[in-house]
DNA sequence: AGAATGCGTTAGTGACGGCTAACGTATTAA
DNA sequence: TTAATACGTTAGCCGTCACTAACGCATTCT
């Protein structure tokens, strides 16, 4: 599995990247949140790690995670890629028959 | 797997959905630009359409399938919640100091 | 009609993903 | 220093995924 955005797609893994927005954290203040264990939010970690959308730093018999830049901006990137303007206009024009809209990619950004 | 992200997020599915967005498909035209054999794209098809991303429609022995514009439009939010603005200010932060990289654990240590 | 062909799905298998439990290692306490 | 504790990772298991091969069913040809 080595692709950033198949990676970060795993609903623990989202929820991961979006708590480490926040800052750095440790392994076992990011499992306090989950129900599953220490070990399986670790070897999440890992697993983004791996794919560049995390780096950890040790301090003392912690390890800091904390997002990888790059690493997200690829992703974002991958998902732009992803979602072409072709998209956007068939969902654009089917909008004219409910009610609601999402923003495009353009305003987003 | 019931996770419209997680299952759009597979490159085959991803491609699949891209090649949708031109308009409907039967299952070997679509097989035919993949070097995977029709029943794997009939699988992947199958399981899109599981999670309201595609939909069917059958004429003589053939079955067309189409992107399902709700299904796509509730992917977009999906997305849209995960990257949250603060990830967005994250990341337009960090080009100020433009290519920084943190040094990795092996790297420091 | 019956045979042949084309289309899509199910059956079955190998491999991988995600999990808990056990472990090693580092730090702190005595 | 030795024992105890805390942190993170590896070992091993079970379930699910992605794939090919075999199948059923329509349609077409003769």
């Amino acid at each position: 599995m080595l692709d950033p955005l198949e990676v970060a797609a795993e609903p623990n893994r989202r929820r991961l990247l979006q708590m480490l927005a926040a800052g750095e954290r440790t392994v076992t203040e990011l499992a306090g949140e989950f129900t599953v264990s220490r070990s399986a939010v670790s070897q999440h970690l890992l697993l983004l790690e791996q794919v560049g959308l995390v780096a950890a730093r040790k301090d003392g018999r912690n390890r800091f995670y904390r997002l990888d830049n790059a690493g997200m901006r690829e992703l974002r990137m991958l998902f732009e890629q992803f979602w072409t303007t072709e998209l956007d206009m068939l969902l654009a024009d089917a909008q004219n028959f409910t009610t609601d809209r999402l923003p495009t990619t353009e305003e987003s950004s």
